[in-house]
DNA sequence: GTCCATGCAAAGATTTTGCAGGTCC
DNA sequence: GGACCTGCAAAATCTTTGCATGGAC
């Protein structure tokens, strides 16, 4: 019922850069904030919005990807999928079992960055870091408890 | 000429695993072991070592991840690639021009991930972590010095 | 000798591209 | 009205699989 994440930040967001709010874009943007806490692969956003080609999908997603509107999460078994991208910049908690994902705020990786910037010949742009996990559910699931 | 990781190592490791050392494995087992600080895709050790059949190339690469011995990473633009896994848990400094990689070590992620730990339900088995930035070399090209 | 591994080629999965036509601003 | 966007289908990648044969132990 709360949409806490409306469609209208994204959308406004890309018109501000320019690019036009066609209607397949805006219903690729529409089911992507729809999707809230859960992750999706590209192949999941094409087969929910099959009104809409297949390589739309591919390319909006990879627009919205480019400014940072959501967010890439690798999994445990290097499987790929994305996320919305609520601002800020934060790391992600991976259950390895279900794929679920949880965002995590790690101020004292910065603290760890720096170390590396200091000891390195690189000009560092940027990280990732994920963390992987039993998420409650798939914990008690494998326990048999 | 100096061969820091020979084969040996893999091969024997694979062997005390109950894996039978083949000819087409010890092949790839040779060839990676000689890309001692570089990272590189399925698709070109498939490339270097076209007297062997792609399939084994890839059953290979994927045992040897299975089995610790090569690690994937993770470029800045979702791209897969693997290394040779040295020893011990570490990270991955990574080139986001031309893609080079170096291993660091961070022991203070391990204080991160405990924070992580002790501040939610997931039971924790591992992380990745990414530092992206530009290697001596392309910064020093892309400033045009 | 037995079981595992290989090679080939085909299938599968996923993503990109060319281009004619349509749409937003 | 012009530039950008879409859809389709084909192509391009990249990876896996079935199955008969061959090789390690």
């Amino acid at each position: 019922m709360t949409l806490s994440f409306p469609p209208d930040g994204l959308v406004s967001e890309l018109r501000d850069q320019g690019f036009k709010i066609t209607t397949p874009r805006y219903q690729v943007i529409e089911w992507v904030t729809g999707q809230q806490e859960d992750n999706f692969t590209a192949e999941e956003a094409a087969a929910a919005l099959d009104s809409i080609g297949r390589a739309t999908v591919y390319r909006t997603l990879k627009l919205l990807l480019d400014q940072g509107l959501i967010c890439r999460v690798i999994l445990n078994d290097g499987g790929i999928c994305y996320r919305l991208s609520h601002k800020g910049h934060h790391h992600h908690l991976v259950c390895v079992s279900c794929g679920a994902t949880e965002d995590i705020h790690l101020d004292d990786v910065e603290n760890v960055i720096q170390r590396v910037r200091e000891s390195t010949e690189y000009e560092l742009v940027g990280h990732r870091l994920e963390v992987y996990g039993f998420c409650p559910r798939c914990k008690s699931a494998q326990t048999g408890l």
